[in-house]
DNA sequence: GTTTATTTTGAAAGCGCTTGCAGAAAATAG
DNA sequence: CTATTTTCTGCAAGCGCTTTCAAAATAAAC
């Protein structure tokens, strides 16, 4: 009898039609408000009653319908998030820790893409607003901080790589300069002192941070900054490529090479066997972000590495906070090197 | 006077007051229905009407709630899609064509990830369901037939790496055969004759019409299938490095070695090179994907290209067909080879 | 200038769920 | 056993948009 019932309720899932709220109300001989009340919590009901109500919910499978929840509580539980490409493993991998945090917070992810170009992203953005989305995360924007500000003024939003003083904004603090700067002093302790680095794009603050926590290490150690030793990259392995045969051809001397990314590193080192240069024999090479992949080149990258899973759950989690009214916290461990073959000591 | 009201408006904004169909309609005097008609065209209207509708529209920055609309016309415009991890770049450069293949359409994916894991899966298809997604695109799922034939009569389905014959499933023909076959053809074009497999998990279709392509080749050129050339990866770095070993410590004698992905690929690239092998002088090497990283290993990886763009945007494209009611069709761009350094022709 | 066929339009009833309000029921007090 | 409180619970009014139905306006036909 009761699997006569499922049986029917199956035809009806498949037939298109909805189990609503108010059929269950009506199975469970109660009001449309009290099973509401009842799902939410919103009220003390009579236990008789919940056990009925409940027993009619599991009867019938029903499952409340978000979109008309959304409609009558005036809030559409999705929160947008802006990266600027899924196709890299970094966002790839940050997207899939920020999907699982809004889930468990019952929020469902609108991934869009900026694409790294202003244009696209407010495009993107747009977009998110149209849908209403109750706020959004945006990794590495690209827009200009007024912009920024601006937009905070219709959604709470949650920044990386970014610091932008407005409320309604949290920016995760994913400065890289320490990071950096921790890098950099592994190669100065095995005795490089002419270490080249490959940058990202200067307007780019994650980028900036990089090369900040480069000098400020050269700086620790006494070692005179040479702008010639720096080239630039643009966090790609065809940049990093370039790059690196840049500098091959200014004949500026290096033990060691600092890429910014680990796509620009896995550039440089195609550039470096090209040339004939043995790493890390003739040259060291680290990189930063560490990849997965960064453990199979040839040879293995030493490679700075955050947890990036860390990063997009700490979003995820500042987001639900902000929508919330909450105030965020987050604490991001701290980053280590992965130390692989890339690199070995220098004895000048 | 009308910058005022744009002044106005944006303070609505702000303060969270949403313009709604209705404040549209009393400005440009004229019915709700007749806006809603307007925004849709779902029927004619006096010009002038439109006009002053349209007027209103811009003046008052009015964009439809997207949540109100699906709950109106019962649909919720939105459609999930499975894939086993966001963070591969396989899966990413998918999930950013299927977006934007979507969005083109109107609709907005939901993404969730399955880990490879049915279970998972599952659950993540269960909440797609829940959200009353209109159809669900799966990527290689690892769900068994029938169960994915149930699920195809509560909502349309597309499928890639899967064939299920059913009503509502549109399974994308991204069959790998025949361009594994291409690829084992140009290996032994180049003269090679003892050609070794890292396999895929046997039990995932893809993987098995990999496989299936390389023994039609081997048959096609009248060499014998040698199991022992055919060693299992499980499509990751770690698994082909892992596969390779076993394949150099079998001490079969091979000259090339067919790679079921870059991934794999990359795997036995460090292989060979820590057991001192030279690729490709000692032996070719080939991979399957054309990873964006593939262009950049040591040396630049042989592989078969396809393009995932394409086949997302197709799955977008069916996806929509379906659940418009019209009868998909897709055709994929056969693939081609991107010959690189890692293969060279053999003389025995 | 009627009458009839068409085309436009508005009123109103939802879509499925939440929630303020007030009456009903149960618990506590007098 | 009433008079109060304190808890429950149902009614009804939305949330913002779509859509049916029928009336109103316009065009076509006689």
């Amino acid at each position: 009898m009761q699997r006569s019932r499922a049986k029917r309720r199956q035809t009806a899932v498949a037939s298109g039609r909805e189990v609503t709220l108010e059929m269950v109300a009506t199975a469970a001989r109660v009001s449309p408000s009290t099973v509401s009340r009842i799902l939410n919590g919103t009220a003390r009901v009579r236990e008789s009653k919940v056990r009925a109500v409940n027993a009619a919910i599991s009867q019938l499978q029903f499952v409340p319908n978000p979109v008309a929840r959304s409609l009558a509580r005036g809030k559409s539980m999705s929160v947008g998030v802006v990266t600027q490409t899924l196709n890299s493993l970094f966002y790839g991998e940050a997207a899939q820790a920020i999907e699982t945090g809004l889930l468990r917070g019952n929020y469902s992810p609108l991934f869009v893409s900026g694409h790294w170009r202003p244009a696209d992203e407010r495009k993107s953005v747009q977009r998110l607003l149209d849908q209403r989305v109750q706020g959004i995360i945006m990794l590495t924007s690209t827009l200009p901080d007024e912009e920024i500000a601006k937009l905070s003024r219709q959604v709470p939003l949650v920044l990386t790589g970014r610091l932008v003083h407005a409320d309604n904004v949290y920016c995760l603090d994913v400065d890289s300069t320490p990071a950096a700067r921790l890098t950099a002093d592994y190669l100065i302790g095995q005795g490089h002192r002419r270490i080249a680095f490959i940058a990202g794009s200067p307007d780019h603050l994650d980028a900036a941070q990089r090369l900040a926590g480069y000098k400020a290490s050269l700086a620790a150690h006494d070692i005179p900054f040479s702008p010639a030793l720096v080239t630039l990259g643009d966090y790609s392995e065809t940049g990093g490529y370039a790059a690196m045969i840049r500098l091959l051809d200014s004949h500026e001397k290096f033990t060691a090479v600092f890429a910014a990314n680990d796509e620009s590193a896995f550039g440089a080192l195609l550039a470096l066997h090209r040339r004939g240069r043995r790493v890390p024999e003739d040259v060291s090479l680290v990189g930063f972000d560490d990849l997965p992949a960064s453990a199979f080149t040839i040879p293995p990258l030493t490679s700075l590495h955050r947890s990036i899973d860390e990063v997009g759950d700490c979003a995820a989690r500042a987001m639900i906070d902000l929508v919330e009214g909450r105030v965020p916290v987050a604490r991001l461990s701290s980053p280590t090197l992965a130390i692989r073959e890339s690199t070995r000591p220098w004895r000048g």
